[in-house]
DNA sequence: GGTCCACGTCTTTTT
DNA sequence: GACGTGGACC
């Protein structure tokens, strides 16, 4: 059975590391407030504290106190938000000198995934080799779909349409007296006419649309990533068998990074815990930073609401930044008018360097000067992987961020890593050879047949429409017999099944792994039109370095559950010492570093012009009658919500706060500083040291 | 009728 | 970088 004990696979950690470390039931020590959260380990807590207080280390705390008072691993579940974090988890409780074996820590995904896996008979049309759509192949099927309908739809654009399917998928208010496709179409309709106004005319279409998805999915027997979620929590709404089961196994559950946890993550985690109260959540609502995908920071809020008797713990101290970093992120987030009160931080380190901002001509100087600081600090003695730069995107008017400063770094001699932008198992050869290997274990999957065909030459879309009508209405028939026009089709279909006849038969073998299919797959691969590209070369490699790092896992699992896992490089639960930081604010969660330099600190990018375009088409905040539901809703203004992932980014530096903006684009568009700024030098102009030649 | 190829357009944040 | 489009080519 898979287990989510990553300590027998090899991209979680370096297990090495810690083979010496021996048991030591005290290696956290805790201050007073934050020991009250292990003084109660049963019933309801909810640990609510700011930003650097120690969260995380008492969560750490609190799974060490249960496995120190001989809970068995495997009645523990540990919900963290990314994958890098559960990664982080286990590696400190490994190295602490517990054995987590059987524990279940993971991503709302993962651990949905995994309850799906066990119970996936309970979904009628999925079988057991069903496998995971990753969201570019998503957007593909529903581009098909509207295709497929009346010429005057086609206004409606498919990444829209799926943008509002996934949003109203999570938000859904899940109520098993009603048929599961009925309970989606009442939240697309929810969903449309409070934050997408604009999409009020296609609400019947998008729901057909929907409709349309699901069924298709089901019929190549894929999933995608809302799929995880809404399955698990169908399944133990209406099977009241299995929620017990694991109600009865889950002794304790506890979530990290509550405050961005959706309507379907909360309810599942209060029908698991219907009779058992062990359940601790963790979080702080002013980071609450994932409302644009259906986070409702009420959950959080409505917390003691939803679990009577909770237990509340507040810690205050702040033991991450200097009193000067503190201060800065204070003045900035008091200015969100919907929050619940005033930010509680006393510092523990001592005075540091004010924070300082600089104004350069455009995103290249800034980037520039970054660069240069970086080398100066590094000269200085900070370690690289103490140091990180965070930006909103990693698209800057049209400039890729992580290339232009990752160019400059190792100019300097610097090395980096880079967290954001699209998954590496999301990008396009990565996905044909996945495709591949689907044909091989899942062929049911005509996604995958879709995509591989249009790469073969002389088969484009038509072909391979009628390759795949004929794969569904005659299985059992050999795509050769298949009619298609021109010599060169005929070819490629002919190679492609001697291809996969020896495939499939390697498959079954025993010692089988990824890298075997890998020859065969280049064989097609570079007959297509890709090979003329000038980066062929740079992606074979990459693919090839991919499946080097995924060999020792069994393929179907890689299919079933760890692609999920993406990027398995930037998840690693340590930067070497010798790489610098490229991140979106998004990916620096939970983390922190010695230096921290924000790029792009201007209005039109943080906030984000999509943000300050929204803020004036989405409906009030509503606020519903049954609190124990935790629906209260906080905030869903977005230019909060970017003020929030500001305080997030601010928040991450523990002694040096660097912020960058420019005059303008590399277009010659003027740009302004971040009304972020502005605004805090309203309240305290000594905030910030204005560190620039031209003020 | 269908595929190939060069060129122009647009690019938030993520499990 | 990935996708759509229009015109050349099989
Ligand atoms: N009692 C303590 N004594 C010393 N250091 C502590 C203590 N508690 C926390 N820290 C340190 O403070 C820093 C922040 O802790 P942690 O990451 O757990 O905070 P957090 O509340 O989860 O932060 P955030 O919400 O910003 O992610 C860490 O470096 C941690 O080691």
């Amino acid at each position: 059975m898979a287990s989510f004990d990553d300590s027998k696979k090899p991209v979680a950690f370096d297990k090495s590391m810690v083979n010496n470390v021996k048991k030591n039931q005290s290696v956290v020590s805790l201050d007073a407030e934050q020991t009250q959260a292990i003084r109660n380990l049963d019933g309801p807590m909810l640990i609510l504290a700011s930003a650097g207080t120690g969260k995380t280390r008492t969560l750490m705390a609190k799974v060490a106190a249960l496995l120190d008072n001989s809970v068995p691993t495997n009645e523990i579940m540990l919900v963290t938000f990314t994958n890098k974090a559960s990664n982080e988890m286990k590696f400190r409780l490994i190295a602490m000198g517990y054995d987590i074996h059987g524990m279940w820590i993971g991503t709302f995904h993962n651990i949905c995934n995994r309850i799906l896996r066990e119970n996936y008979s309970k979904i009628s049309g999925l079988n057991s080799r069903y496998t995971i759509i990753m969201p570019d192949d998503c957007r593909k099927l529903i581009k098909l779909i509207i295709k497929g309908m009346e010429p005057e739809d086609t206004e409606l654009k498919p990444d829209d349409a799926f943008e509002i399917i996934s949003f109203a998928r999570n938000a859904m208010q899940y109520d098993p007296a009603h048929k599961f496709l009925d309970n989606i179409e009442y939240s697309i309709t929810d969903v449309i006419e409070q934050k997408f106004p604009k999409h009020q005319k296609y609400i019947k279409l998008i729901q057909k649309i929907h409709r349309k998805y699901h069924i298709m999915k089901l019929g190549n027997n894929v999933i995608d990533f809302d799929d995880m979620l809404v399955y698990a929590l169908y399944i133990i709404s209406t099977d009241e068998a299995v929620r017990q089961k694991y109600e009865r196994q889950f002794e304790y559950i506890l979530v990290d990074e509550y405050q961005d946890t959706n309507n379907v993550q909360a309810a599942l985690i209060r029908r698991l815990r219907k009779n058992n109260t062990n359940i601790t959540a963790v979080g702080d609502e002013a980071q609450a930073i994932y409302e644009w995908r259906a986070a409702t920071p009420g959950h959080i809020i409505g917390f003691p609401y939803a679990f009577e008797e909770t237990k509340i713990v507040n810690l205050t101290t702040n033991y991450r930044s200097t009193p000067q970093i503190i201060n800065a992120a204070i003045a900035s987030i008091n200015h969100n008018i919907i929050r619940v009160e005033e930010k509680q931080m006393n510092a523990t380190l001592d005075d540091g360097e004010l924070p300082t901002v600089s104004l350069h001509r455009n995103i290249y100087d800034e980037l520039e000067y970054i660069a240069n600081q970086i080398y100066t600090h590094i000269q200085n003695g900070t370690t690289p992987n103490k140091i990180a730069v965070l930006a909103r995107t990693l698209q800057m008017s049209r400039v890729g961020i992580h290339h232009v400063l990752g160019r400059q770094l190792l100019s300097y001699g610097i090395q980096y890593v880079v967290f954001g932008g699209k998954d590496l198992f999301d990008t396009k050869h990565i996905r044909d050879f996945i495709a591949f290997l689907e044909l091989i274990y899942n062929p049911m999957n005509m996604i995958a047949w879709e995509r591989f065909l249009g790469i073969l030459p002389g088969i484009g879309p038509k072909s391979a429409r009628t390759t795949i009508l004929h794969l569904q209405n005659e299985p059992e028939k050999s795509i050769t017999e298949i009619k298609l026009k021109g010599a060169k089709a005929k070819a490629s279909i002919e190679l492609l099944n001697n291809v996969l006849t020896e495939a499939r038969t390697r498959a079954q073998q025993p010692d089988v792994s990824m890298m075997d299919f890998l020859e065969p797959f280049l064989e097609l691969y570079t007959l297509s039109s890709l090979a003329k590209d000038d980066d062929f070369i740079v992606r074979v490699n990459e693919l090839e370095e991919t499946i080097q790092e995924l060999n020792d896992m069994p393929i179907d699992e890689f299919l079933h559950e760890v692609q999920l896992k993406g990027k398995s490089k930037a998840n690693k639960a340590n930067v070497p010492d010798d790489h610098v930081i490229i991140s979106t604010i998004h990916q620096a969660k939970g983390l922190e570093w010695d230096v921290v330099h924000i790029a792009g600190c201007n209005e039109n990018i943080l906030p984000h012009y999509r943000s300050i375009m929204e803020e004036n088409v989405v409906a009030e905040p509503v606020e519903h009658e049954n609190k124990d539901e935790s629906e209260i809703m906080i905030s869903n203004n977005p230019i909060e919500e970017e003020r929030r992932l500001f305080y997030v980014a601010i928040t991450r530096a523990k002694k040096v706060l660097k912020l960058t903006m420019s005059e303008s684009t590399p277009q010659g568009d003027p740009l302004f500083p971040s009304r972020f700024l502005l605004e805090i030098y309203d309240v305290d102009p000594g905030a910030f040291k204005l560190d620039s030649d031209d003020f």
